[in-house]
DNA sequence: TGAATAACCATTGACGCCCATAAAAACCCA
DNA sequence: TGGGTTTTTATGGGCGTCAATGGTTATTCA
């Protein structure tokens, strides 16, 4: 199973260019597409990570919709569009797209943060302040999780 | 899978000639028909493109519908009548028909936007106000999609 | 025979691919 | 367990290839 863990730090060179880190890309391994999906994120100033197979899955949910509807459209709209394909290159590189670095304030350092299933990436000060923000509202509002049973 | 993703601004040239994006062709090699398929949006100012296998299956779907029925009718006059097959020359671009051109104001300039399973074509600037506005309806809506699970 | 379309060629700039280096991590063996 | 060795990562830079674009010539059809 796909799990990203941790946060990492690494540079952007001038190129644009940056190290995708080594677990994350052992946990994307023997995917179709060698890379990263990425996109912005809707509500934080942070880029969206996944493996293309993540893509795939949304895809086949997206087309259950009705054809031609507007909930479809908006959707589509909002996810494929900005949607960017990000191919490793021989050193896990992938190069950051000025929109997508814009969008998280990343110019010389981003932070790869695991979420699970899918990873963020950030620039670092704007986590640190996001992470010390989102633990203090769990801690106020007692945020608990049930478990999900493995055959559930 | 084919996957289309991302936004792609290319130019339409003197001839009408337009690179479709080589991530595009990419998701498209291997069918039966080296081009795409273009019909006009009937909601929107946009081109909704798609392979020729796409259109296989919404015949499909479109058969399954009650023989002689208006909404069949309706569907088969504005998608398949439509339709226009646009193939790749030598360098991989197609000639936008100019009622196509024209329905989705396109003249200098044209937006290639995935969407998942198909693609649209847009006059940039319109698709950027369109984006806003799914995105602001997205969020309004609370528009949520459940995830297929992988062997579902 | 003329107009529209298709095939062919040419340019340039971005991106993919390769190599080099240094630091860090993993490993191994005494 | 500690020190030394090997392997993997992260990072930097150069170069060749391909994609996008523009133009010219051939070909088809009315």
């Amino acid at each position: 199973m796909v799990l990203f863990l941790s946060t990492f730090i690494n540079k952007v060179d001038r190129k644009g260019r940056v190290s995708v880190p080594a677990p994350f890309r052992a946990a994307l391994a023997g995917q179709v597409f060698n890379g990263i999906v990425a996109f912005r994120s809707y509500r934080l100033p942070a880029i969206e990570g996944s493996g293309i197979d993540r893509m795939e899955r949304l895809s086949d949910s997206i087309d259950e919709l009705e054809l031609f509807s507007e909930a479809r459209d908006d959707l589509a709209s909002t996810i494929f569009a900005d949607a960017h394909q990000l191919s490793f290159d021989g050193e896990g590189r992938i190069i950051l797209p000025p929109l997508l670095a814009e969008h998280a304030g990343i110019t010389e350092i981003a932070a790869f943060v695991g979420r699970g299933a899918t990873f963020q990436i950030w620039e670092p000060d704007a986590f640190t302040t996001h992470q010390q923000e989102a633990r203090a509202r769990a801690r106020a509002n007692g945020a608990t999780l049930r478990l999900r049973r493995p055959d559930e």
